[in-house]
DNA sequence: CGATAATGATACGGACCCGTAACGATCGGG
DNA sequence: CCCGATCGTTACGGGTCCGTATCATTATCG
């Protein structure tokens, strides 16, 4: 069931795409903010502050700041823990899962239009 | 001859690629300078700054700047055009192609990684 | 209670990037 | 030969990001 493909699709796949996100306009986010806005929606809640910085392997303030940026752009939202009120749990909203949403057909469509070799 | 990928399995891919560059301690390219790397590595050069501006639809002193960077990280050299001497040539590096081959590395192997669905 | 630990946010200095606008260098046509 | 067009770069003001260190808030445990 792996996915089979070559390094010179996968180069042709990661340029096309990168220069779709770049031409439409969308927030030009770093491998981090990728990273962290992926996370989010791809795996199980609760989502908090520490262990996102665990996954990434990176410092709490890099969370934070990008949760700064993805809020205002729309696409998290962060929540008091009203059980543990030291925590904060990080939440989806609409406009974040149509973004990760329309990714995910981006790249599903360059794929599709890759040619051989 | 087209590549079949699932949405959820796109997503997927382009987290775990974006975490291992997060991890790796890799440069922290944004999309742009992404979408330029590539762009130098894998079409025809010669490659101008006023030609890599008008292919990613970006005002020239994006360019510049983006080519200062990868130059300190020695991902890319510029040289002037000795028959034209307004244009600057982009050319490739040694550590420039290792990082692409890397890259395509890397995607390669997580979408074997990838389990169906 | 009070002390300790843990969480997320903030301050700081330094670096990078953005778009607009201006710049010096170079070419080319009249 | 000169003047306009074109090239890449730089200056500017504003914004974001980094890592380190520190902070206030809250929980936990003796």
């Amino acid at each position: 069931m792996a996915l089979e493909i070559r390094p010179s699709q996968a180069l042709r796949l990661w340029r096309q795409v990168h220069l779709d996100l770049v031409h439409d306009g969308q927030a030009d986010l770093s491998a981090r903010q990728t990273a962290i806005l992926l996370t989010i929606y791809l795996e199980l809640p609760p989502h908090t502050v520490r262990g996102l910085a665990q996954q990434l392997g990176v410092t709490k303030p890099v969370i934070t700041r990008a949760l700064d940026t993805m809020g205002k752009l729309g696409l998290v939202t962060r929540r008091r823990d009203e059980f543990d009120r030291r925590n904060v749990v990080i939440q989806r909203t609409v406009a974040g899962a149509l973004a990760v949403e329309r990714l995910a057909d981006l790249v599903v469509q360059r794929a599709r239009d890759l040619g051989p070799g």
